[in-house]
DNA sequence: AATGAATGAGGTTTCATTCAT
DNA sequence: TATGAATGAAACCTCATTCAT
């Protein structure tokens, strides 16, 4: 999280806590429907049910507030890690479920993370924010490539490190793309066959199918 | 572009259209220098130094201007396209010459295809216009893939739109990662070779080279 | 009054109130010095004693003080009303006593009687606010000439509609004329002999007097 | 007409004529249309089929272009006058006939009268030109009055002075009340006779009809 | 903690008028 | 005389933030 702006003070009494709980779940829905540019202090403190002024009360900012609302969603909003763990010998199965963790997740608060990159574009602050998150996704993915390359289950010819950020790029635009801005009813399933797919030629990972 | 949004009437006279030129040309240094929404109209005309009011005498408002500095640089700033004919008989060598040509635009470009993804999160006009330049990109991109894949060039198993969607945004938001974000020297050869590999191999496109 | 005009929701504390109130004053020293036009919100504030900004705590718009300045004077301001409650049963004396009153204020409000008439020409919301008045003025006076005609103490032959319009301009125009065009120092009670006399030779009302 | 504002220079060529009154049209059919305020003298200028600057060929500014307009219409604008003259002997007749010609030239141009009275509010020229045209009015009327009071055809308990300013401004306000305000249709005929009825009858001029 | 009034910086846009050609 | 580009003053209003109660 962006260093200490998120709140001015650390809140003490229970109401202190449930007012800021109301304002942040207040302040997600006014960012998401007017952007964060157009969204008024004035309506955030409405929609959570207390005086204009009480919001400095909660959070020293309106940068404050957003930090705090992407807080929310930040367990939900890792990026897709291509661990092996997570689908135990097969690395198809584990660069599947990574898209789909992230898919979903994406999915699930895409208009947070339109608002997220609409944010970053001008503020410093959340453009750090968005970078650390890519940075370590895309270095444990050129990790993973390595790993891959070594073991001869990767096409060796490529960068791992230009590789590791291409194919994250082309699962978090593809979301964008259809979450954020064609806001268009997908079949999640067949759009993770798809990228996954899409990702494992792209390495030449192995896999069952004949070519 | 944004049809209407510069000014309606072709300027008349060669010194109208002199100031005309200075002003997109400042608007341009501005906007990069400062970004979109802090781009002050007095700053852009006193770079092109003229009066302040002249400003509109030339341009409706900010956006018309913005609008204006980006049909200057249309043409440069084609997607790529993978059109075989620009590459002999070879596939592969499309998809190169495709990515070449996008890539090099991009990076000569880069802080204006920053700013455009910074105004197209806030402004609807301009939103329209990105999503037709990606639409039509992305459109004639399935369309080679159905053909490769109906020569048998091209995995079958995928879906040509959504394949198309994702290695489109694939090379356009590394190129973004790359140029705007991080504003790294880059090799460009590198890049375009990991970049072309990554995308034949995505599709399965056939290449000379044994895996 | 212009319903929505004045900030929506009353003011709640007193000290919102007490600045409200020197706002009001404020305006309405401006408006009558500079004119509405030429009045600048920056004087308004400055002259309440408050911030520039703090004008638009109170009021939405220039429109809007000014409807306030205008509600404070509304009492004083009615048209003069041919009741012959009023003067028991001498109608002239009625006529007598409903000029004087409407003159009395006239003059009181002189300059504010002259705004309201320039900013009538210019703003639908005043010119509609100015004929309200006037309307609600000349049907009284209606009903009144038609009753004093059935009583045979007007004369028939006039059309009651019209001379309703006739005798209320007759008064309004003329105190415009000396009260805001001329400024000049009036003898109150001459003028208001005259117009009375006026009045009621003009409906041939019944007097004690000889021709 | 206020001072030498009408034009900067006096015209010479017959083109320079031509374009002149061309202007004069344009302007009165713009202002009629905005409003003198809200007329732009871009508008006007291409309403007369030049160019922008041509405008300044003509008119020092847009004052002098009003005040051009206001000139053509002066003959047909000339207050009413009891001018025994105009109707033999019979005052009466003379009250009536400088009525009619009076509200017939009112209606003709009533959206001119009615700018006159916008502009007159905000700007001293023509302030001061409405107000030459109404006191030569009044004074003439004073004078009569004054002489059909020595002849014991007028009552003679009435100030002459504000008689003079009171009928006056009956018959003019409320022409404007009914051709600027209600934009009524109005059986002229009818109104006539009203206002020269209640005319005669506030000076008690004897006339024909018993009371 | 909560309230809500007060603060004040800040930039866009219009358009009458001027002026070089 | 006509053109039309250039000029520049001028003020409104918003709203994030502060602060007295």
């Amino acid at each position: 999280m962006p260093d200490g702006s998120s709140t001015s003070t650390t809140p003490r009494t229970p109401r202190a806590e449930r007012t800021r709980a109301a304002l942040v779940k207040a302040a997600r829905e006014v960012f998401e429907r007017d952007g964060f540019v157009d969204a008024r202090i004035t309506d955030i403190a409405e929609a959570g049910g207390v005086a204009h002024g009480s919001f400095y009360t909660h959070f020293a900012s309106k940068d404050a507030a957003f930090a705090a609302v992407l807080a929310e969603v930040q367990e939900e909003m890792l990026h897709p890690q291509m661990d092996a763990a997570d689908a135990g010998d097969d690395p198809v199965r584990a660069v599947e479920a990574a898209n789909r963790a992230y898919l979903e997740g994406y999915r699930h608060n895409a208009r947070l993370m339109g608002l997220l990159e609409q944010v970053a574009t001008t503020n410093e602050e959340f453009r750090r924010l968005r970078r650390r998150r890519a940075d370590a996704f895309v270095q444990r993915n050129a990790r993973t490539i390595r790993r891959l390359q070594r073991q001869g289950l990767a096409d060796r010819a490529l960068d791992p490190n230009v590789a590791a950020i291409a194919v994250s790029s082309m699962v978090s635009r593809t979301a964008y793309t259809l979450f954020v801005i064609d806001q268009a009813e997908v079949d999640l399933d067949a759009l993770i066959a798809t990228l996954t797919r899409l990702w494992t030629n792209a390495l030449r990972m192995p896999s069952g199918d004949k070519d």
